[in-house]
DNA sequence: CGTTATAGGTTGAGAGTTCAACTACTTGTC
DNA sequence: GACAAGTAGTTGAACTCTCAACCTATAACG
């Protein structure tokens, strides 16, 4: 019906494969993540940036956009993790409306535990199913899209 | 850090690249949905596959495996969309366990309203981003990892 | 048949996300 | 310097999603 006209066969064969693909590894992702360490994928990903972080803290703006992540989700999201005693808030230095998220002890122990089953999930989900070069193109295929949005607004 | 240990530096490559392209693409069409009609992407995937099926009706479940959606997640979505007047429920003549989602011709005139919006914001984010080839390669990968979800539970 | 298992679907509570409004600080400009 | 405009971040309400519990109907099996 309706979308048929105005996307290709070939394009809409790409973009619901796409769609399915995705809910699919997020879905699976998150129920796996959400088992084993209680959190979001989300939140995982806050951990895992902060611990590739000189220091393990990151301003929140800067966390926002490596997690692509709305100042509010991100504010939402560390306060939740602050909570838990996983990440800790600090004052900037250099700018007085900046905060810092700092990865604690217990939330770098937490992201350590996590990690191998995360990245299993990953494999099997994803790695796995695909040829090596097609991993390649995935990569590519994604950052074209993130360029895209750069530009393009 | 811990993931570099497990992933490639190609397969964390791709990987990172993945997330941050579907996050960008479901950010950008839910908000664009959201403005132009009112309703989240599943949503309007859920009025888009009822209108492509004959009757434009479908069994519950037969309409969360085709919008990749769980029982309660649909269950929860239709009521929305009954309360709006845009589905209504019927019970299936073959088995009383069973319900129809069917498209009310409301319904079908929201579809009809969101839908250029909602292409045109494909074609920008996604389609237009990439090269013919990729188009290819995306729907070989997204069909690849569904099938292999489908096999590997 | 009667019993148990499974499939179809709904519900309510808890958790995460979004949007808009808001505070506070910094930068640019005249 | 003062004032407008922009940047950094937070907050609360409304909405969506998940999980587990639940009910009903069909299927399987002895």
């Amino acid at each position: 019906m309706a979308r048929a006209q105005w996307l290709t066969s070939d394009e809409q064969r790409a973009w619901r494969a796409w769609v399915a693909s995705t809910i699919l590894i997020f879905d699976a992702l998150d129920r796996q993540l959400q088992q084993e360490a209680g959190i979001p994928h989300g939140y995982y990903e806050i951990l895992a940036r902060l611990s590739e972080s000189g220091g393990r803290a990151l301003r929140m703006s800067e966390l926002a956009k490596q997690t692509s992540s709305s100042r509010s989700r991100l504010s939402h999201a560390v306060a939740r993790l602050e909570e838990r005693g996983w990440v800790r808030r600090r004052n900037c230095d250099t700018d007085r409306r900046g905060q810092l998220a700092e990865l604690t002890d217990a939330g770098f122990a937490v992201l350590a535990a996590a990690a191998p089953g995360h990245v299993a999930a990953v494999r099997k989900h994803v790695i796995d199913a695909l040829e090596p070069q097609q991993i390649r193109q995935l990569a590519e295929i994604g950052e074209a899209i993130v360029a895209g949005a750069a530009t393009a607004g």
